[in-house]
DNA sequence: ACATTACTTTTCAAAGC
DNA sequence: GCTTTAAAAAGTAATGT
């Protein structure tokens, strides 16, 4: 009775925002305890917060990248977190800063073993790259809707670049009834 | 105007040196791997199509031509594993790999996964052991193949395992290390393939 | 012979080289 | 292209005990 789908688990979230505001990042990281930031390794100042736990990567046009998040609320804590820190400093941040999803990442189990070299073939080679030499995932681009997923033997799956929460749901109930179709689920 | 025709002329002749240098890389390569006269003109033909398609831009040229000779080799059926064409090559592997991946794609190559088996005759004449070894390693790989042991696994450990397990049966036996050298795999790789294998084949 | 750590793949934004 | 950040999957490799 357990559908595959039932087995989704979000992993990660990746969203942007922006607090409309330019920042000097050279005294942020002195006011801000526990944060990186190394200019000539990377532009971005790292903070990371730990309840939700998650990593922010703050720009100096006061553009903000956050990941890690295990949801989509926890982006929506853990920036708002971040907000609230800034105000502290007497930071200027906008009321409502739009936050926007760009990446999710899931994974899943199909409660099958899969053989990746008869997958490969029966998705299709055009659409499908897979090379155990280098990496043991089959990769799939599916077209809608617009994920990647990887396919491991033991069944057990990775599905990213969806925006939406419902994309790893449709991904992963399309990619069952194709490989069934193809009379790969044992 | 007359720049400009010289521009051409210089562009053309560029264009064609860089195409003769390809083409002797993959010469060079060729050799030092030791495959036939055909796969070289297999990976010409890519190369040539890879270059026609306009791939080579943003990529090295010793890169794609690299690349064009790891898929020839594939597609001729007598496949080198990345390490191997890496050894002959001044790519780094890892660039290989996704110089490969990319104009596999946009060639449309359609290359089908490597079968362990492909590696069985070369490793196991390196190895100096028998037609009888080659074709147990053979059937050991047939038949863990078909009880999903395969999917997700490297092809060279696996044909490793398989000769290795075979060396023991046919008593003509080979150490986990003479074997993991040739096929340049690692002893644990061997050991964890080897176990699955013979439990697959009803030995244990 | 074990374990632990680390690297491979995919995705995405950010600013700059 | 590259740099950084996070996360899962499973295989392989290097290092440590």
């Amino acid at each position: 009775m357990s559908a595959p789908a039932d087995s989704i688990e979000i992993q990660n979230v990746v969203a942007s925002t922006g607090i409309g505001q330019e920042l000097d990042l050279e005294a942020l990281a002195d006011d801000l305890p526990g944060a990186d930031f190394n200019p000539d390794n990377f532009p971005g100042l790292v903070y990371r917060t730990q309840d939700p736990k998650a990593a922010a990567l703050i720009f100096r046009s006061g553009k903000i990248v956050c990941t890690g998040a295990k949801s989509i609320d926890d982006v929506h804590e853990a920036l708002g977190i971040i907000f609230d820190k800034l105000r502290g400093l007497s930071i200027p941040v906008d009321e409502d800063p739009e936050i926007t999803v760009q990446n999710i990442v899931s994974s899943a189990d199909l409660g099958h073993n899969l053989n990746l070299n008869a997958l490969a073939i029966g998705l299709g080679l055009e659409d499908v790259e897979y090379e155990p030499e280098q990496f043991p995932g089959l990769v799939y681009r599916m077209d809608e809707p617009e994920v990647v997923i990887l396919l491991f033997g033991s069944g057990k799956i990775v599905i990213t670049g969806g925006k939406q929460t419902n994309d790893a749901e449709t991904a992963v109930e399309e990619i069952v009834k194709r490989i069934d179709n193809l009379g790969l689920l044992d | 105007r007359l720049r400009k025709w010289q521009e051409r002329i210089r562009t053309k002749d560029a264009g064609e040196r860089n195409l003769q240098f390809a083409l002797s890389e993959i010469d060079r390569m060729a050799s030092a791997l030791g495959v036939p006269r055909s796969v070289r003109e297999v990976a010409s033909v890519i190369y040539r199509r890879a270059l026609n398609e306009d791939l080579i831009r943003g990529r090295s040229i010793e890169g794609v031509a690299t690349s064009a000779l790891y898929a020839a080799c594939r597609q001729e059926g007598i496949p080198r594993s990345l390490d191997e064409v890496a050894e002959v090559s001044r790519v780094p592997q890892k660039e290989i790999g996704r110089t490969y991946r990319y104009i596999s794609q946009e060639l449309g190559l359609e290359l089908k996964p490597v079968d362990p088996k492909q590696f069985v005759p070369r490793f196991a004449s390196a190895l100096g052991l028998s037609e009888e070894v080659q074709a147990k390693a053979t059937e050991i790989i047939d038949v863990s193949a078909e009880q999903g042991l395969l999917s997700g696994k490297s092809p060279t450990g696996f044909a490793a395992a398989a000769i290795y397990a075979a060396s023991l049966l046919c008593n003509e036996k080979k150490t986990q290390r003479e074997v993991a050298d040739v096929a340049q795999v690692t002893e644990v790789t061997i050991r964890n393939r080897y176990q699955e294998q013979i439990e697959a084949m009803g030995f244990r």
